[in-house]
DNA sequence: TACTAAGCGAGACGGTACGTCGTGTCTTATG
DNA sequence: CATAAGACACGACGTACCGTCTCGCTTAGTA
């Protein structure tokens, strides 16, 4: 199981946080039902999808997933903190970031399931996490540690390329990653309609050429 | 002043309204106080600003604002309208898109424009914006005014720099426009921290140059 | 109406309010919902009748009446707050204490009708606001006002019969009214299945004539 | 230890009680923790006295007497019946009904007490009681219990009184004792601040001597 | 002396109601 | 007739306890 930040597993750890904090620690996982927290985040996915991120209330979920509302705020602070579940889950369910030697055809791979991504039941999860984000930190350090993720992958995966010399070695990796996955978020958060028509090897062919005329 | 979709301001309109909805037209521009709408754009833009956007509550605008709630209610259909309503004013009272001549130069300035107003209390309403505009249709419409509006700023922009030979030429300018922007937003969205120390010439340059090593 | 002690009428009073306290004074009665008023207080007492005044929550009446439970709150503390006008108003409602110039006559007419009350849906409230007097001082002051009214409007009429000489003249007039409620009182809350056979002549021949033997 | 009529002791009960219900029969009292009973019977009332009965939560007593809430639904069905068993405990360590052979003199002495314990501590556990005996039949039962053993008592001193001319023989005995008690509930319940200045005397005084005047 | 069944502490669980906040609409009185 | 003020019906919030349940653990009484 995934490591969690808030609702610590390990007792010393828990003891620690009843020193540090003077009160109540956060509750025992070895108790914890593991049917109500799959319900809780499968409720909270078809929420998501039905009635979108907003509409989807701790209420709602608690009620669909046969669930006391307290259940879900005992684990978890906010209903994007169990959404946040879900986008790691699935984000740890996937493959690692493809290697075939060739580094534009794993970027245009890696694109191309993102686009996927955005079009399905997770994408509306994910922009609705996206949005939460900008106003609570409790999203934004979750988004921040999936996106973090999936940078570093990335850069991984471009740190290969740069010593096969399939890629300029001058450039900063996370600024690469950001002129890769840029131009897409931009469409997928702000003008949702390209993303339906996005096509990667468009924007990477113009990446790696440069927009100088030749 | 500017045009807005809701409110409409033609007297033909209000009645052909009046026939289609049955009842209550939109009420009278002509009456309209302005001391009133100033102050509430002001509100909402100080409190966003104090508080965030997503603490920034209809009723705590017009309490501040001394003004009642069915005022904002009567003109504006969100607060994100309101937002909205001050994120216009703020695009149309800066300069148009610089052209010096040199496309690079113009990027840059632009860029390091937009950098500057993601840093200020602009940027507080405008992250607030682009979250409200994942779920909610009003906002989603008027962000997306906005950005297109910019959009095709730069891509007139781009025109001529592409028959000034500076650009290539076989690439779809909205593409290179999400080329430009699109790093950007994604730092400002999704890992707002790397704004600050943010280097538009840097990304420019390996985006003219492009990634392929030489 | 009756005058309350929360939610006041007076402009001045109001204004003092605001002074004294700091903070928002009570709403302003003139805009209070009248048909609201009675829907809620209506509701409160069917559903005592119903359930019993523990299980008569703000939650139902409020469903009941048709009305948001910020209502119920913005006039009044407590369901008890509601319940007690309810018995203000019963009490308003009925004739003053009566006065033949019997005084035993009367005595035994007026503990006839509490009795009748005691059997009615009105005792079923009454009984719950005793018990919420016995913990909710807001309850308890409203308990407190409704015995004090009917204790003064006893010791008006015996003051009379002392003037009469229908009764003696040396026994605090106060402990007069415990003697002769008192016992009912005892049978209603702690042996409630005795008032069904309650005798009130009984009671105040025995009170009238003592206890010692002739 | 005395009787309860739940949580029965005998075998041959348990097994009837397992065919009748089909189920889990009630726990076997031999291996009770004497311990554990006495702390959360402590626990209660100590709660009692700082808060208030209301207050007094199954949580905050299990929690005091360092004890499971399973603890005390096993051997309790709610609060008041812990509470209750503490109310029995107090009246079985008190010495009987006072016979001195003056009827007056024990009335008073035995009123004295009742002030007495109204206002301790026990005094509030029993306020509360008769609250929760308005619409807890659990409740309600225990105090009639409670008192109807006091009531045999009186009544059993107002026979020998009887017989000993002391006390009028043409009077219910049930009815004297509510005429003896009721004024001081009366008081108790519904004027609480009369309770301190209660002069046992004056009322029976009153009672004795009859209202007439002479 | 081991086995087993029960009571025990702890506390997670499905619920119900709480009292508060904000929504968007409606009403009243003022200019 | 637009406005400031604010009451209204509604819906969700996050919390407190309820009474039930499930966990390991201790502790008897039985084998």
């Amino acid at each position: 199981m995934q490591q969690r930040s808030w609702g610590c597993q390990d007792e010393t750890v828990r003891f620690v946080w009843r020193i540090v904090h003077g009160v109540t620690p956060p509750p025992d996982p070895h108790r914890r039902n593991e049917q109500s927290r799959q319900a809780i985040v499968q409720a909270a996915v078809e929420l998501c999808g039905e009635v979108g991120f907003d509409k989807t209330t701790v209420e709602a979920i608690a009620a669909r997933a046969g669930v006391g509302k307290q259940t879900i705020y005992r684990w978890w602070p906010s209903k994007a903190a169990v959404l946040l579940e879900f986008m790691k889950d699935l984000r740890s369910s996937r493959a690692d970031f493809p290697d075939t030697g060739d580094l534009r055809t794993d970027l245009r791979t890696q694109n191309a399931a993102l686009v996927n991504l955005f079009g399905s039941r997770g994408g509306v999860v994910w922009r609705g996490l996206i949005a939460a984000a900008q106003s609570d930190p409790v999203a934004a350090a979750g988004v921040r540690e999936v996106i973090d993720e999936a940078v570093a992958d990335c850069s991984a995966r471009l740190a290969k390329a740069v010593n096969a010399g399939q890629l300029r070695a001058d450039v900063d990796l996370e600024l690469v990653v950001e002129l890769v996955y840029g131009p897409l978020y931009h469409a997928y958060l702000l003008r949702p309609d390209r993303i339906a028509g996005w096509r990667p090897e468009e924007a990477l062919d113009a990446l790696f050429s440069g927009l100088q005329p030749r």
